[in-house]
DNA sequence: ACAATGATAGTT
DNA sequence: ACTATCATTGTA
């Protein structure tokens, strides 16, 4: 293995988002993760990496966020350590995946809506008329994309879970970074909470 | 416009 | 126990 340090592939080599990156307002780490990259490695499966071009932020005095109420065993990771995962069914057929912000005792996170794959998923690359950049766009088919579901819950952003998030390769301009509204809420839906990669295909509404 | 589909939280 | 709700998506 003499030219192993030369795969680019190879998750050690890159840098990697750090739990204390995520301890701060979910405000501020929701535009600080577009342009990251989130990375899948499925169990006896590819590697598979995604650039976040679609954020919300939910915070625990906002009617919106799933802490709102306090703690639950549903939300219970949203009240963890920063830096982990928080994953939900939605709708009986969805899950959505989230960051947690925040120091453990404040229920924070930041929902991650679209990827813009750079891989696409084997099982999922031979399906007809499904664009490409349409794959992860939204939460819920990025998390079946990426085989995302509760058993992810809880779990720390790292290498050793199989899901972890790596910093910008580019800077990215502020101007191309678009805020505004959620989407699917009717509790504080005037928030623009809501942050996307200006004109990126997997976008919503961009 | 609406059905699919199940966990959750609040109410009897 | 019952019921409304839900940070969605695909089809009509």
């Amino acid at each position: 293995m003499v030219y192993d340090k030369f795969v680019p592939n190879k998750p050690d080599l890159r840098e990697r988002i750090e739990p204390s990156w995520c301890d701060r307002p979910s405000i501020q780490v929701a535009p600080d993760l577009i342009g990251c990259t989130l990375v899948r490695q499925l169990p006896n499966g590819p590697l598979i990496r995604g650039k976040i071009v679609e954020t919300e932020s939910y915070a625990p005095d906002d009617p919106a966020c799933h802490a709102y109420r306090g703690q639950s065993r549903r939300n219970a990771s949203m009240f963890g350590p920063p830096g982990h995962s928080y994953v939900y069914l939605i709708y009986g057929l969805y899950h959505c995946l989230n960051v947690v912000t925040e120091p453990a005792g404040t229920g924070s996170a930041v929902l991650i809506r679209s990827l813009d794959l750079e891989t696409i998923p084997p099982g999922l690359a031979d399906l007809p008329h499904q664009k490409p950049h349409r794959i992860a766009a939204g939460p819920g088919k990025l998390c079946r994309a990426l085989e995302i579901d509760r058993r992810l819950d809880g779990a720390l952003y790292a290498p050793k879970s199989g899901l972890w998030l790596e910093p910008r390769r580019e800077p990215i301009p502020p101007t191309m970074i678009t805020q505004t509204t959620r989407i699917g809420i009717t509790k504080a839906a005037e928030q623009p909470w809501r942050w996307y990669l200006q004109g990126n295909l997997a976008v919503s509404k961009g």
